[in-house]
DNA sequence: ATATAATATGAGTATAAACTCATGTGAAAA
DNA sequence: TTTTCACATGAGTTTATACTCATATTATAT
């Protein structure tokens, strides 16, 4: 059994993901990098329609994932933790390590091997 | 302009964020931990149903999140790469350590403040 | 061969998420 | 004070995801 406090955390962890489950998102996120950008500089570094990244970044400024700061026209959105890049590059590490996600073939459930294991 | 590698690998990546930012999936990530854990098992320390404890692990299993084996009646689920568990480790210290999504009041967006800043 | 235990799966439904379109807003410039 | 630029937003549509139910499969025990 886990403690509320756990669920709760548990749930912020999933919806953040979430947020970054996206390719969109993530591609946005990554743009931005460790960097301070305007939305029209995100616009033309993901190739995506400025409604499209507004509505994405209206995600991501809810889960602060990124922060904003108004700047005359301008608006600069920054990721709210940069180590947060860290975090990405070593997931996906793990993704090209072949440890994950690389196989070509997933695993059969159906007709495993039987050879003796665990006792 | 991004490669079409970066392209592939950051797809994977969100594709491997999404099958994690769903609150069972999740559950059940942390659940099996560092060990092999039966669907059983899974479904008793989750309180998920049998249904959607195997509705889950297939989609784990086909990001390959999860690996099988099976041992007689049972199929013995663990984590494809553990380390993923430190990189969640990590990724929650994040958000509870106030930098990301705890903060109650979201950054505002109409009526910044106006102070000088970059340049 | 039949029954049973553990798990998977196809099909359906409900909900949510992604995306688009048209329009609104805030700040600065003319 | 009107226009323009950069960006946001509400509403609507499409697509995807979560979940359930009934049933199938696989291995073991009887």
């Amino acid at each position: 059994m886990q403690k509320t406090e756990d669920i709760d955390n548990r749930e912020r962890l999933a919806r953040f993901l979430k947020v970054l489950g996206d390719s969109n998102r993530l591609g946005i996120a990554l743009s931005i990098g460790k960097e301070a950008r305007s939305v029209t500089e995100i616009v033309r570094a993901s190739g995506l329609s400025q409604t499209l990244v507004s509505f994405h970044l209206r995600i991501m400024r809810e889960a602060n994932v990124v922060r904003t700061e108004r700047h005359g026209h301008f608006i600069y959105y920054s990721l709210s933790d940069t180590s947060l890049l860290e975090v990405l590059s070593r997931l996906s590490q793990m993704l090209n390590g072949k440890k994950l996600l690389m196989e070509k073939t997933p695993e059969p459930v159906r007709r495993p091997r039987l050879k003796a294991w665990r006792k």
